[in-house]
DNA sequence: GCCGTTTTCGGCCCGACTGTTTTCAGTCG
């Protein structure tokens, strides 16, 4: 079985779990841990790069010893340390870190002392009264394990940034409103936009008498204050989101913000080119020994290491330290360059509203132009559009562009990419079409290759313009379907198709990485809300913020275009195909 | 385990909060 990057990380991460609990050097595990999350984050299988021949101790963070471990691990499947860690230390107890308050040290002592192996183990010996006397351990630890149990049974996993937000956006103007506060943020992967959140992370400047605190802890969708403090809390709401409040003083915000919005691997990668300049950067300031040199606003901190403010949306150590410190950060896409939406459904198949409706909702955004995209005849869930369907919308469509001012209507169709990779509907009908989204919507399952070339094959129709939620990802719910994705984005480069970065808050379907490599590739990228009703149209942002984590500038996504550069685009596509 | 115009050895980001201590270890972010 071929070894995928989240196969070798998911690995690496595991020896982490173990080295940890046997009290391995904390650095070392890091180094794993670094590993992973490098892997992960690798546009190309480290499996084709060990096949290749190529020095996989280029990558930073892969030495030697590394290197060595992935060619092992994508040539047999496995790592012999890893087994050998398994056999002194029971792997379940990786599992057993998961829970609050219990970290590698309290793992090792519960699973010498005691014998627990598993969270079962665990809540038996804390029934029994058994965990309370141990050393270092107490009543309260002993309740607070047993109510880890239970929210990591009830959790399942990270929130959609889109599902949080309502509440994080309440949050804040509940303590923004609060006497003696003067400035609220939410920090963290929520600054970031990062597709999913963890947890909240609020900063506020508020003078020392200032109630925020208590405004915290007693919000209404609050359901329990872990821990209160002068300068942090912690609570937890009903909908099982955490969330941390920080007070910080004016002069510290700068450096807070730039400390708390992350990502780790960013401001470790900045702390570090702090010590190289006799600097130390923590949450309060910027210090040259025990003297303030800044913090009050986060360019500060960028400038004391002589970089540019970086967007937060670039901060995971992915190249953008590199890319600032020599002047060639992204100028990264706004909501204000999109000019138009080219996927989106009527009534005529799964949507909601009228071909005119929608219209006039694009047109109420500043939009130039929409393209109705409804289904072909294949998704017959939906009622796909067949031939005869699909030239009655455009003749209505014909109509409506008479008659409607300010907004033009693309004619387009969400066609069904078949199991072999030919199109749902015959080229005839196809070629009256402004474009296609082309979008595989069944048959997840097939093994890699024939998915991959399914796709491949579809990409060479004269007629394939918009490659449709390239991955069928449902985040939380369905992981993508097995496919190359590599490949899929060479292609599309050797072709001249267009990925789409479905701006559905629960598929954002390019990820980030897929279109930084896509862009790398100068392949150009349709943001798209495929949107069933007019209110979906504003899932656009989702996908601006999607982009810009993926470093996308105007230039490379294709509905930042004006109308007629985007139709002279789309007939030169089928030009390149055709030929 | 990685890494290097201050180093091939000795560093590796750093502070708050909790619960258990009797001055601090463990955990978290």
């Amino acid at each position: 079985m071929k070894m995928h990057n989240n196969d070798v990380a998911e690995l690496f991460d595991r020896l982490a779990d173990l080295l940890e609990i046997e009290g391995a050097n904390p650095f070392r595990v890091r180094a794993y841990r670094n590993a992973a999350r490098l892997i992960r984050s690798l546009p190309r299988d480290v499996a084709d790069m060990v096949a290749a021949g190529e020095d996989l101790t280029r990558l930073p963070g892969i030495g030697e010893d590394l290197a060595g471990k992935i060619k092992t691990i994508v040539e047999t499947g496995t790592l012999p340390l890893l087994e050998e860690e398994a056999r002194k230390v029971p792997p379940e107890l990786a599992e057993l870190l998961e829970i609050e308050g219990l970290g590698p040290k309290r793992v090792k002592v519960l699973h010498e002392v005691l014998g627990v192996r598993s969270l079962e183990d665990l809540e038996r010996a804390v029934n029994a009264g058994k965990v309370r006397e141990l050393p270092g351990f107490g009543e309260k630890t002993e309740r607070a394990i047993l109510e880890g149990i239970q929210r990591l049974r009830a959790q399942y996993g990270r929130m959609l940034l889109a599902t949080a937000e309502p509440v994080a956006e309440a949050l804040r103007e509940h303590l923004a409103a609060t006497s003696g506060v003067e400035r609220v943020e939410i920090a963290g992967s929520y600054r970031r936009r990062k597709e999913t959140v963890g947890d909240l992370d609020i900063l506020a400047i508020a003078a020392p008498d200032s109630p925020v605190m208590d405004r915290f802890t007693t919000f209404e969708a609050v359901a329990r204050v872990q821990s209160k403090g002068t300068t942090r809390s912690t609570v937890h709401l009903r909908s099982g989101l955490q969330v941390d409040l920080r007070v910080v003083a004016p002069q510290s915000y700068g450096a807070a913000l730039q400390y708390f919005t992350g990502s780790k691997a960013h401001n470790i990668a900045v702390r570090r080119l702090a010590v190289k300049r006799g600097l130390k950067i923590n949450e309060y300031g910027i210090f040259r020994g025990s003297r303030r040199i800044g913090g009050a606003e986060e360019e500060a901190v960028y400038a004391s290491v002589d970089l540019p403010w970086i967007p937060p949306e670039l901060r995971e150590d992915r190249g953008e330290i590199e890319a600032a410190m020599a002047g060639r950060l992204p100028d990264l896409i706004t909501q204000d360059h999109i000019r138009g939406d080219l996927h989106v459904h009527s009534k005529h198949t799964d949507g909601r509203y009228s071909i005119e409706e929608m219209a006039r909702a694009a047109r109420d955004l500043g939009y130039e132009y929409i393209a109705v995209t409804d289904h072909s005849r294949r998704v017959a869930m939906a009622h796909g559009l067949d031939e005869k369907r699909l030239r009655q919308e455009l003749e209505e469509i014909d109509r409506l562009n008479e008659r409607l001012e300010g907004i033009r209507i693309l004619k387009g169709c969400e066609v069904d990419i078949l199991e072999d990779g030919r199109l749902d509907l015959p080229d005839s009908v196809l070629a009256e079409l402004d474009l296609t989204v082309c979008s595989v919507h069944y048959r997840f399952n097939l093994p890699r290759e024939k998915q991959t070339a399914r796709i491949l094959r579809a990409m060479d129709n004269p007629y394939f313009t918009i490659l449709g939620h390239p991955t069928g990802r449902l985040i939380n719910e369905r992981d993508p379907y097995d496919v190359d994705l590599d490949r899929i984005i060479r292609h599309a480069a050797e072709r001249g198709a267009i990925l789409e970065l479905n701006a559905q808050p629960s598929r954002l379907d390019l990820t980030d990485t897929a279109c930084q490599q896509a862009k790398e590739l100068g392949v150009k990228i349709a943001i798209s809300t495929d949107a069933h009703t007019v209110h979906d149209l504003r899932f656009m942002r989702y996908g601006i913020d999607q982009a810009r984590r993926g470093w996308l500038e105007a230039g490379d996504v294709v509905n930042t275009l004006p109308l007629n550069d985007l139709l002279d685009l789309m007939a030169k596509t089928r030009h390149a195909r055709a030929a």
